[in-house]
DNA sequence: GAGTCGTCTTGACGACTGTCAAGAAAAGTT
DNA sequence: AACTTTTCTTGACAGTCGTCAAGACGACTC
């Protein structure tokens, strides 16, 4: 039983006819991923799914087994997209002002112009709950948001010359916490979700690196929205 | 339209009327909780909710206007149940290590007896990104647990006598991320998982409220479980 | 004892679900 | 060109869903 559906035969030249192949599973696995957005994991059927793709909705059986197949599959690229931003913020920023700046305001552009795509994030950590199915993929994503928060933290630990003294785990809870608080907040129209969310970042990153300096302690940085990502 | 279904007629005494009524309204939605908790928002039917019930699917309908408004119900006799147990630890502890033990302990105790029903509210909280008619009612119970949370700190602080230094909101944000990811994570059938939530908590509080003796700063109290509540 | 009211069951309705099979259409091969 | 393979559409299937109406049942009143 391959993870493609009825695609043992020939496998050709295992480049152009698998490639084909995938390519089309991942364009499927995309309105998935644009259907589940919208709709949560509920609420999203096949032929919903089918509808935000350019085919109908026998097609998805010809390129997934199940229903569970094609929701792992768009879930899969849901992850390779999510975690990818904030790297680069921690590579360039040489203070902890300019980290603390950049870090905020991607998790703000994050908030501000993905939430629908975060939701479901939230939503199938939540059917991991009742289905062991997604358990594998959902872990696998949170580890590797796991890692990505302790990079941040690496870097900030870095720049304050201070030790980071709680475990990777506890570090990404909290801003998982912070940020699906926020999340909540924002989709309920609440304007001020995502600055209060800034603020509470960087209180939570002073109190796990210690504040950049003495003198400004309890001053909580104001984050500027960043100019690229801005938003219309 | 009130909020029950065809009952704007009589309310004869107001009172052995509406309380049989209300009574029953409220056996059926507490078999709502148990079929919510146990198969997830998204695999809940009527018909399964009323076979954990001594009734027949058609009763849910003499008692409720809507599926809506009967998990409606059910989601606010989650709440009066889920907030109690943690305020009688805080009033009896006298020392931060106690105050630590018990917290941590009736954590532990909900995480290990209670886990089908707290998922469950993860499940609802993360329908919320998604439906509105949920939000009101997910706030509230957010709010409740973290004024619950909020109390232990205080707690807390009262006993080190030093001053928490971070908003409530972000303070409960922690802990639901570390309860969330603990829950997850015994589902998925890690028998360490009570011991871990439990360590970082400790290391949580210990980072909000400051150690209690500059000696035993970075060494985790070890949990025993309650025993009251050590279940078989 | 006839009638009324509150309660509950039964059975049905239209709509929707995941799945699949038959075959049309397109692409590729010789 | 004829033929094969891949790709996609159509339409159906068995089942489930929320909802509702008709009526049964018991309790209570006059």
């Amino acid at each position: 039983m391959s993870t493609t559906a009825t695609r043992d035969k020939k496998t050709r030249e295992d480049k152009t006819s698998d490639d084909k192949f995938n390519v089309r599973r991942a364009e499927l696995g995309e309105a998935a991923l644009q259907t589940l957005a919208e709709l949560g994991y509920a609420r999203t059927s096949l032929r919903e799914i089918a509808q935000n793709s350019e085919f109908s909705h026998g097609v998805l059986h010809y390129y997934f087994t199940d229903k569970l197949d094609l929701i792992l599959c768009s879930v899969r690229q849901y992850k390779a997209r999510c975690v990818k931003r904030y790297d680069e913020v921690t590579a360039t920023s040489e203070s902890y002002d300019e980290l603390l700046q950049g870090f905020a305001a991607a998790l703000g552009e994050t908030l501000r112009n993905e939430a629908s795509l975060h939701r479901l994030w939230y939503d199938l950590r939540a059917q991991a709950l009742f289905e062991a199915a997604f358990r594998d993929d959902v872990a696998e994503i949170d580890k590797s948001l796991e890692k990505m928060i302790w990079r941040v933290l690496s870097r900030f630990a870095e720049l304050t010359g201070r030790p980071l003294n709680v475990p990777s785990a506890v570090a990404y809870a909290m801003f998982d916490g912070l940020f699906q608080q926020a999340l909540l907040k924002h989709l309920s129209g609440d304007k001020k979700a995502v600055a209060t969310m800034q603020a509470h970042v960087g209180l939570v990153v002073a109190q796990l690196v210690g504040a950049p300096l003495p003198a400004s302690k309890a001053a909580p940085v104001a984050i500027k929205r960043s100019r690229r990502t801005a938003a219309a």
